[in-house]
RNA sequence: GGGCGUAUAGCUCAGUGGUAGAGCACUGUAUUGACAUUGCAGGGGUCGGAAGUUCAACUCUUCCUACGCCCA
């Protein structure tokens, strides 16, 4: 009942047509209520993105996980969906409008939201369809994406929960402030570069009069970034620096803008560095921040000097002089900007202070900077230079979140794999940041937080809680009953003037608002992407509803397979919400894997031009063949090479697997029938049921271990070299019905064992081997047997294999031809010898190319002498051979094995080494020197005989 | 500056306290019935350097060198 395969195996003849079938069926999950859960969920890619290599790396290892689980009977689900990615999609929107001259704010948020969903809708999700090429077994029939209501409704849930719990705040404070994309984003959000710069040192005049202890009437400060000296509001200097503690307290007197500031004693001033002085930019500066907090100088109170595009504004104190205003913070598209113009005018009014440095001729020179190599943030999407800036924006207390998640780490709840990732893991946790969890971004999930016209905040899931809590709040101020409404932030032209607190409530209809009424204003920002994907692994479950069946059976998770580059952005954000709304640890285990990079060894990146694109070489070599690869190269703890010569190895691999089959099916091999296997009474088919005892076991080890490589390797070379090299060889030309139905039984243990590896393949070789009455192998039973290994029947194949090896070694090594028939002579066989002649003539006739073995003496003349197990073979060669090649041949085999006995002979004539050493690593000493001794006794008498 | 990782055959990589392996490449050889996307055989490494622990170190410890990554 086999079908006829195809002279040729060519991948991209079955890779569709089985996707379909397995998709069109159910059976990436089949109905296993019963069954044991196992559970991965996909990192959701970026809707708007498109497979690179390194999806195809990181689901890959989930797709062999989930199979693997699935053949082993479980209730096997892999989550997948899509993340809305806020920055990346409104970017991807926006830059189609620019392509027709059109813009953003051409159109109200709703209008542009929804040309967003159009967009998603029409081209989002192509990496889905790209994930179907690669073979991967995920669950669709319940795909999710991050702004599907009920996981919007988790998110609203999350942010109100965790305002409640006062683990979400608003602060005023500096922000990681991306001008081009105008938001706010985080700290792991910023890219810090050493770029070449400048380092520019200008004078201070001291105010007043006074005059420092050398006598100098101001102050030297130095800066990368001069223009901020217009939003400057204080000096420090070291509480124990000498030259200056006679200043602290008095004041300096700014050029340009003529503010009058304070010099502070503060510890972070460097004595040993520059002049011993800053200034202090605290709205403008992380270090500044601190330093201005410490002097006293409240956040709100902190100069800004900058609008959201980074263009200069004037400051609450409206001292920086018109010509600044609405220049960009720097020189930009060959414009000079403020950082020009201050170091200009610093100049030519003799504040800057020259850098003086000698050409390489040693003549002095003046400059007015010091080059230098500044650390220099800039954003991860923009790619512009990140500016702090002083902003009201919502933050995660993520110091608290972090417990939960170190501690079940340390607990062992969470296993991250590789270990040494776990340093890096607590090290960030330790030190982690307030989380800026706000975006000021259209797309996304908007940020459940209400305004009153006194600045009241009011966080619900719904607007009518919110309004409720209004109610409440501003009935009991007021003492009277009042009615709130809720406006557009754009819309809401004043507060309300007549309730006593605040301005008039207009809205943009320019009706003004019942004087009972309240204005309610939402947030108009979203929430960072990773704070909604951090829900990932229990909101695509059902919760919050914790009835959920989905959610009471899968979760916890089982396993996590991220890229280590996402650790901090995803894993630990999962882990940290997880822990708080579930109370348990979102997954078991954690597995981290590498990078994958191009064949020199260089990250790829679009701008190099260096990209691997996967479905080019799945067209080239086969998704399964790409699949192996990664497999095969995914040891733990390193990036992997690209390396197109290897994917081609492991398409012949799946060649090699298919013309096996085709053999197989040419001699009558058919499906097996059984889970069991096969009674079996020639040693050969003992040997080889043993083998796949063996192959299994140290499959399911390496499986068990999330050792890829490894269990990538034992399939291959069982597939390879055990049954295709030697099992097939040796069956050949006696197909009686034990050795038709155990070698269909073992190749049977391959597909299946192979299959999480190579799903196409082996699916398409399972169904042409038999009708399995519609039991696809994705769905079939992972090998179940109770064989064990014939140790006998093991020492014989061993000894044949042996025994074949040494003659074609010599053959080749003397010159012989390879298919040369010859008789061979061993006058006394061991046991083993024996039986092995007796029972495998053919085989040897074939495989050995010994016509006879007599077990008699041999005849006088040239002979060689081959050594299988403890036996040696006599093989005449009279008139074949030149004897010196032979003698040569013997002598250097005598070589290595005196080398050897002399070696083991020293260790074994150490008294300390026989005392003390293992006693396992004692007797295999003996033994081996025994197995050398015998060698050297054997080749000794070989040469003799040659004379 | 702090932390982590890597260094093994020409290349890409496994590996174990008991004397080193794979794939590719290379060399020789084989072709009328599974497979040249193949078979058979072979060459090739003082395991980055130094010291230490040990009967024994590629493996453990320390230091050094080179490269990479993360954080500040």
């Amino acid at each position: 009942m086999t079908s006829e395969l195809s002279k040729t195996f060519d991948p991209a003849s079955i890779e569709a047509r089985w996707y379909r079938h397995w998709e069109d069926n159910g059976l990436f999950r089949p109905e296993r209520p019963d069954a044991q859960p196992f559970t991965i969920v996909n990192p959701p890619p970026n809707v708007t993105g498109s497979l690179h290599i390194g999806h195809a790396l990181d689901n890959t290892l989930q797709d062999i996980v989930i199979r693997y689980e699935r053949l082993r009977g479980k209730d096997a689900l892999w989550v997948v969906g899509t993340d809305h990615a806020g920055i990346a999609t409104q970017m991807v929107v926006e830059r189609q409008l620019e392509e027709r001259q059109d813009k953003r704010t051409n159109y109200s948020r709703e209008d542009f939201v929804k040309k967003v969903w159009e967009w998603k809708e029409e081209s989002g999700g192509t990496i889905t369809t790209q994930l179907r090429r690669l073979g991967c077994s995920m669950d669709w029939s319940r795909e999710q994406f991050t702004m599907d209501p009920h996981f919007s409704d988790a998110v609203l849930k999350v942010f109100v929960d965790l305002y409640n719990d006062k683990l979400i705040y608003r602060d005023k404070r500096l922000v990681n402030w991306d001008p081009k994309l105008k938001t706010a984003i985080s700290d792991l959000e910023v890219e810090t570069q050493d770029i070449p710069g400048q380092f520019w040192h200008f004078k201070y005049p001291l105010a007043d009069g006074i005059k420092l202890d050398d006598g100098r009437d101001y102050i030297e400060v130095a800066t990368t970034r001069p223009e901020t000296m217009l939003a400057d509001m204080a000096v420090a200097v070291h509480p124990d620096d000498d030259r200056y503690k006679s200043v602290v307290g008095k004041e300096v007197i700014l050029p340009i803008t003529g503010r009058k500031v304070p010099i502070v004693a503060d510890e972070h001033a460097d004595p040993e560095l520059g002049s011993g002085a800053v200034k202090i930019t605290p709205g403008h500066d992380f270090n500044d921040f601190e330093v201005g907090k410490r002097a006293g100088i409240a956040a709100g109170d902190m100069l800004n000097m900058l609008d959201a595009e980074a263009n200069v504004c004037q400051t609450a104190d409206g001292l920086v002089p018109e010509e600044y205003l609405g220049l960009h913070r720097f020189k930009r598209d060959g414009v000079d900007g403020a950082r020009e113009l201050v170091i200009q005018r610093l100049k030519e009014q003799g504040f800057l202070i020259p850098h003086v440095t000698k050409t390489k001729k040693g003549e002095e020179v003046e400059l007015d900077s010091e080059p230098r190599t500044i650390a220099t943030p800039f954003g991860d999407r923009g790619g512009v230079v990140i500016e702090p800036w002083l902003t009201d924006q919502w933050y995660v207390d993520a110091e608290k979140l972090a417990q939960a998640p170190m501690q079940a780490v340390r607990d062992g709840d969470i296993e991250i794999i590789p270990q040494s990732w776990e340093k890096t893991f607590f090290h960030w946790m330790e030190n982690i940041q307030p989380w800026c969890i706000s975006r000021q971004l259209w797309w996304g999930h908007r940020i459940p937080a209400w305004f009153g016209p006194d600045g009241e905040v009011f966080v619900a899931e719904t607007e009518q809680q919110a309004i409720d809590l209004a109610l409440q709040h501003y009935n009991a101020e007021a003492g009277r009953s009042l009615t709130v409404e809720v406006l557009e932030a754009a819309s809401v032209k004043h507060g309300n003037k007549e309730i006593g607190w605040v301005g008039e409530a207009r809205d943009t209809s320019d009706t003004p608002s019942p004087s009972n009424t309240v204005i309610l204003r939402r947030d108009s920002d979203v929430l960072d992407t990773w704070f909604s994907s951090g829900l990932w692994p229990f909101a695509t479950l059902g919760w919050p509803d914790e009835n959920a069946p989905l959610y009471q059976k899968h979760y916890p998770n089982d396993l996590l397979i991220s890229g280590f580059d996402i650790l901090f952005f995803w894993d630990a954000r999962m882990a940290m919400q997880g822990m708080h709304f579930t109370g348990k640890a979102p997954w078991k285990r954690l597995y981290l894997h590498g990078l994958v990079r191009a064949a020199d060894g260089s990250k790829m990146s679009k701008s190099k031009g260096n990209v691997v694109d996967p479905l080019g070489l799945i067209d080239q070599y086969g998704a399964d063949a790409l699949r192996f690869f990664m497999a095969a190269m995914e040891s733990q703890g390193r990036d992997i090479k690209m390396d197109d010569e290897r994917v081609k190895g492991y398409r012949n691999f799946a060649t090699k697997l298919w013309n096996a089959t085709r053999f197989c099916q040419a001699n009558g091999i058919t499906a097996s029938t059984t889970l069991e296997a096969p009674a079996a009474g020639h040693a050969v088919n003992k040997w080889i049921i043993g083998e796949v005892t063996e192959t299994l076991a140290k499959l399911d080890t390496a499986m068990a271990d999330l050792r890829f490589d490894a269990a990538a390797n034992i399939i291959y070379h069982f597939t390879w070299d055990t049954f295709c090299d030697w099992y097939i060889e040796l069956i050949k030309g006696n197909f009686d019905e034990e050795t038709k139905a155990v070698a269909g039984w073992v190749l049977d243990q391959i597909l299946v064992m192979l299959h999480p590896f190579m799903p196409f393949v082996t699916e398409e070789l399972w169904g042409a081997q038999g009708d399995r009455a519609n039991y696809p192998l994705i769905t079939a039973k992972w090998p179940d047997f109770d064989a064990g290994v014939d140790a006998d029947a093991k020492a014989e194949v061993e000894w044949l294999i042996g025994l074949t090896g040494a003659v074609r070694g010599a053959k080749n090594e003397l010159g012989i031809p390879p298919g040369q028939k010859l008789d061979a002579y061993c006058e006394a066989p061991s046991a083993l010898a024996a039986d092995a002649i007796a029972r495998n003539a053919a085989a040897i006739e074939r495989l050995a190319r010994i016509s006879t073995i007599h077990t008699s003496t041999a005849p006088e003349g040239a002979a060689m002498q081959i050594g299988a197990g403890t036996d040696t073979l006599v093989i005449p060669l009279e008139g074949l051979i030149d004897i010196d090649a032979e003698k040569a041949r013997l002598t250097k085999a005598l070589e290595a094995s005196t080398k050897e006995v002399k070696s083991l002979e020293g260790r074994l004539g150490n008294a300390n080494f026989v005392e003390r050493a293992k006693p396992e690593a004692v007797e295999k000493a003996k033994a081996d020197h025994a197995h050398h001794g015998a060698e050297v006794e054997r080749l000794t008498a070989a040469l003799e005989r040659l004379g």
